[in-house]
RNA sequence: GGCUAGGUAGCUCAGCUGGUUAGAGCGUGGCACUCAUAAUGCCGAGGUCGUGGGUUCGAGUCCCACCCUAGCCA
């Protein structure tokens, strides 16, 4: 606040326009969001933009394969976004596109400028190429029988058997994922970056360990990772980077370059850059108190440029990236944020598995999206962790601490306070618990904010809100009020305790307002204070927070505690959706829900699933787990644990003894209860209606299923 | 395989540069209270800080090895 304030180009990373928000997503713009927020409280200038990546071969194929163009297909997915956006709070000041003229402008222009630099070069590259559908196969699109250990059907880059790396073109027999076409050879020139030239080298080493305001600008974990691969040899050395794609590709074109286009990693990042300009040249900018043009803007020195990305997207962000804008002549970034993944009770996310949660069916099933925002701050610090949604744990943690602590210190006072006091504020006592830790915790908090320690901010935040509940219990309210009407001492003392507790009630609101806008805002409303920020500490002194006489508003619950059965829905209906999209991916407007079925698959493919005739052997339930059962199969050469999700639909006593069919190499996965070594076949869409497969008379344990 | 990180109470996590009986919240057991959205307060149980070595007067905190988990190897 002294300072003055701090200019910050904040982005989030773009999400790939070939299909809706996740979870993820979610979590990375919900922690963006909450430190945007916080800046803006504390006084500083922001501006925060997002952007689709709307470009590259899987979006060109996705489209193909719907019947429309790459362009229609970004449209559709991007009209959806303001959902998730508005839903979840999510405040960007502006959200574009790398399909856009700002990008095609500023990519070629950049790409000019490294050209200019010396800094790019031309190589023929040898690659795999589909005869029928004429276009250059990515590694993904070749698969092929490994090399090393004659494994059929492996991808063109490793061996998903062995793990040995190899080069798609050692691939025996290989073959098109897309046309089932065998590949031809075929030469074309590339376009490199030139990463590996010292000079290059040197600044990505600079960058990387360069300090910014004081602090590292990189997470050390982030910074040793990228250093490991600046600094590899032999075969773990830094290579230059290929940034072009032969048509027919979704793309840029390379100026000069028929038929080539940038590869999308080239132009995705430059995509942030897009958004900007498209803020300040559609007035946005101005609008939101920004005079400078963009391109001052851009290079100006006391504009902050953060990144917040994700771990997957490390290499992009903390070597290509900044190289790329320096040698272009831009200014470099000048932190990169990088979170870790968010998995789903222990589980990482799999939409195959049901277990992902998806954000819209969070809103639908009517879920209040700052239960989530707060569950995610608490578990988020600044480390690049993954951190964990536990059902359990989420209702706990969001009952107990934001009805329980926080919204109940308003709620138990605001009867006395309209009973006794007119509804203004009283005067304050000499000394308060409340106060005293929100004083003496104010600092730490706004500094906890500030490194994206959202977990100890709000640690920080409950020891207040466990002081002002401590202190009513001692002040006893309930029993002053009693004869508070006729009793002077009494009154002043519930006057005592009710100013302390709304004094802090009001700096409680504060501290949690980065987190929970909505609710800040409705408690804004009952303290009747307009928005606040962090001048409220300006003065450093209780008397300050709130004076004696002030008016409140009316007060009504602010928010209300989550209902097990609103999860449970949220859950089912994960399945559910999980159910649909495994019986019809990406089928678009094909088929009939009903006609749906999977994806074509090859023979080969099926004779990938080893599905034995299985006996249960033994089947019991699981204490903790209310929906699944613990059975054990044999499957001829051995017996196996399997937990199934059927205790719904079956108790042990109807399974123990008879055949069903198992899934008998589908990599174990340990659970709490402990470790499942396969999967038993069912139908049906769950709850009582689940259906058991079973053989026909004569099969016995062992038997394959072909 | 190499590398990066992490393994602390049932669960989720704090523990700064090594220093007295290792902390919090949730959950759990008991007590108190009833103003409040069955909210709140007090007391208690619960940990050989992944394992094994080492350095040190002293290690959850430093070093080595190993085990497990996650991720990266573009």
């Amino acid at each position: 606040m002294t300072s003055r304030p701090r200019h910050l180009f904040v982005t989030t990373a773009l999400p790939y326009a070939n299909g809706p928000f996740h979870i993820g997503h979610i979590m990375e713009y919900i922690q963006a969001d909450i430190w945007v927020r916080f800046q803006r409280m504390v006084g500083n200038k922001v501006h925060w933009m997002g952007a689709d990546d709307a470009h590259g071969a899987p979006i060109m194929l996705k489209a193909e394969s719907e019947g429309i163009t790459p362009e229609q297909l970004v449209t559709r997915i991007a009209a959806d976004r303001p959902k998730y956006l508005e839903g979840f709070h999510i405040a960007f000041d502006n959200w574009h596109s790398t399909h856009s003229p700002e990008n095609t402008q500023l990519t070629q222009r950049i790409f000019r400028e490294l050209q200019e630099a010396g800094l790019v070069y031309v190589k023929a590259v040898e690659q795999f190429f589909d005869p029928v559908k004429n276009m250059f196969l990515a590694d993904r699109y070749v698969k092929g029988e490994c090399p090393n250990c004659h494994a059929k059907d492996q991808y063109g880059d490793t061996c998903e058997v062995c793990s040995k790396a190899y080069e798609p073109t050692d691939l025996i027999n290989p073959y098109s994922t897309l046309s089932g076409a065998t590949p031809v050879r075929r030469t074309s020139d590339h376009y490199f970056v030139k990463l590996s030239e010292p000079r290059c080298k040197q600044f990505m080493r600079e960058w990387l360990n360069a300090e910014q305001n004081g602090k590292p600008r990189l997470q050390p974990a982030v910074r040793n990772k990228a250093n490991e691969w600046l600094e590899g040899e032999g075969d773990q050395a830094l290579t230059d980077k290929d940034i072009s794609r032969d048509a027919p590709y979704f793309g840029i074109p390379i100026p000069g370059a028929t038929g080539k286009y940038f590869y999308v990693w080239f132009d995705a990042p430059i995509g942030y850059l897009a958004s900007l300009k498209n803020y300040f040249d559609s007035g946005k900018a101005r609008a939101n108190g920004e005079e400078r043009s963009f391109d001052e803007f851009l290079a100006a020195p006391d504009v902050e440029q953060i990144h917040f990305i994700g771990k997957d997207i490390i290499y992009f962000h903390t070597l290509l990236w900044p190289a790329m804008l320096k040698f272009a002549g831009e200014k470099v970034p000048d932190n990169v944020y990088v979170h870790g993944f968010i998995t789903v009770s222990g589980a990482k996310m799999s939409k195959s598995r049901g277990t992902g949660i998806s954000p819209l069916r969070y809103l639908d099933v009517g879920m209040n999206p700052e239960w989530l925002r707060y569950y995610i701050a608490a578990k988020l610090n600044a480390n690049v962790e993954d951190i964990d949604f536990n059902p359990e744990d989420f209702i706990a943690r969001v009952n107990s601490d934001l009805v329980g602590k926080y919204v109940n210190i308003a709620s138990r006072m605001a009867p006395f306070i309209a009973k006794f006091f007119d509804n203004r504020m009283p005067p304050l006592p000499a000394g308060s618990r409340g106060i005293s830790a929100a004083l003496e915790h104010q600092a730490a908090i706004r500094a906890a904010f500030d490194e994206r320690e959202f977990g100890k901010a709000i640690r920080l935040t409950m020891e207040v809100a466990d002081a002002v509940n401590a202190e009513i219990d001692v002040y006893k309210p309930w029993i002053l009020s009693k004869d508070a009407a006729n009793n002077p001492d009494n009154l002043k003392k519930l006057g005592e305790i009710c100013a302390s507790s709304m004094a802090t009630f009001k700096a409680l609101t504060l501290f949690l307002k980065p987190i929970l806008p909505a609710l800040a805002e409705q408690a804004e409303g009952y303290l009747n204070s307009g928005p606040l920020d962090w001048n409220l500490f300006e003065r450093g002194d209780a008397a300050s927070l709130l004076p004696a006489g002030h008016h409140f508003g009316t007060f009504k619950p602010l928010i209300t505690r989550v209902d097990p059965k609103q999860l449970d829905a949220l859950f089912e209906s994960a399945n559910e959706a999980a159910k649909k999209t495994a019986e019809a991916p990406a089928s678009g407007p094909g088929p009939t829900p009903q006609a749906a079925s999977a994806a074509e698959i090859t023979v080969d493919d099926f004779a990938k699933l080893d599905i034995r005739i299985a006996k249960i052997v033994a089947a019991e339930t699981v204490d903790g787990a209310d929906k699944l059962l613990k059975l054990t199969v044999d499957i001829g050469d051995a017996q196996r644990t399997v937990f199934a999700g059927i205790r719904s639909a079956y108790t042990p006593e109807q399974l123990a003894g008879r055949l069903t069919l198992v899934l008998a190499n589908l990599k174990p996965r340990k659970m709490k209860f402990g470790t499942s070594e396969g999967m038993v076949l069912a139908a049906g869409p769950g709850g009582k209606d689940i259906f058991l497969l079973s053989p026909d008379a004569g099969a016995t344990p062992g038997m394959k299923v072909k």
